[in-house]
DNA sequence: ACCTCGTTTCCTGGTT
DNA sequence: AAACCAGGAAACGAGG
């Protein structure tokens, strides 16, 4: 893994991100980097004197994201609405609330937390997964969305409302595993191995406004038509998460156009800046979520 | 070593 | 004129 040697992006002279950038990001971009809003931030969010128990909401939000990451997994496996915490509620979570808050990959987080708290730094020790839990493509599920599962043997019945003392969040409850107990099917699949690609980039930055302030729009939500709004600023984050400081929107828009061909989108005439998912475009759709 | 995939880079030409 | 769109061509890095 490379880390970012410092704060300083390398924009090329052209791009102005700073014009492009909302206030509200411009604090992450100054202080930290443009990393902090996607995956490569690694060790700045928990240094030494920013012990999880310490974070903001947004901070545990970035730690959600990054250990996705690591891990490959799709940031849409999991119901994000279980995470809306604080650093102190986060730590507060036990083993339990993290696999009923986000299933198998629960114990991904929670192992990533505990390590943490107590070493300082993700990684230092040894994975724990229960059950050698793995990740995956899973030819008969295609789709980068995967069904929220619970892993019922994890707790006991009377376990499982009992989680109000440190989880308050308003977590929905997925009912049992839909239908087959097949083991296969009860892991944590692994979306794509070269980590998240361009049209899941994108689309996350439309599911989650909170790391969307004004960078993309749903023009007409249940069409799947959506519009750049800082098209510079996204394809700097594009760039940032790619390690490529020379990323511009320019070239974005050249592999957003390969994904006509596959259908991922869908061509919008006639209106700059929009596109649309198409049929192959997975995890947008708000049932889907 | 070779192939595939998903871009990235560069480009020409067209449109808004 | 700047910004964007369309798509060809070649290259690239990672993974198989």
């Amino acid at each position: 893994m490379v880390l970012q040697a410092s704060g300083v992006m390398s924009i090329p002279a052209t791009v102005s991100v700073d014009n492009q950038l909302p206030p509200s990001w411009m604090a992450h971009y100054n202080c930290a980097d443009v990393s902090m809003v996607t995956s490569g931030y690694t060790s700045r969010l928990w240094s030494q004197d920013h012990h999880p128990q310490n974070w903001t909401k947004y901070q545990v939000w970035e730690w959600l994201q990054q250990t996705l990451d690591m891990h490959q997994i799709d940031a849409t496996s999991i119901p994000f609405q279980n995470f809306d915490l604080d650093g102190r509620q986060l730590c507060n979570m036990s083993f339990q609330d993290f696999t009923r808050a986000a299933g198998s990959v629960g114990s991904i987080l929670f192992q990533s937390l505990t390590d943490l708290k107590w070493n300082g730094q993700y990684g230092q020790t040894d994975m724990f997964i229960p059950g050698d839990i793995k990740t995956e493509i899973d030819a008969d599920f295609p789709c980068s969305i995967l069904p929220f599962k619970e892993e019922p043997s994890f707790y006991s019945p009377s376990e499982l409302f009992d989680i109000k003392s440190s989880f308050q969040p308003n977590i929905t409850l997925a009912s049992p595993a839909p239908s087959s107990p097949d083991p296969k099917r009860s892991q944590v699949k692994r979306h794509n191995p070269r980590g998240t690609h361009l049209w899941e980039f994108i689309r996350d930055i439309l599911l989650n406004p909170e790391r969307n302030p004004g960078l993309i729009k749903w023009e007409d939500r249940s069409e799947g038509v959506f519009r750049f709004l800082k098209s510079e600023a996204v394809a700097q984050l594009w760039g940032k998460k790619k390690n490529n400081s020379s990323m511009t929107y320019e070239k974005l828009s050249r592999a957003m156009r390969y994904y006509y061909k596959r259908e991922i989108l869908e061509r919008v005439d006639g209106r700059r800046l929009v596109y649309k998912f198409g049929r192959n475009a997975r995890g947008w759709r708000e049932s889907e979520k």
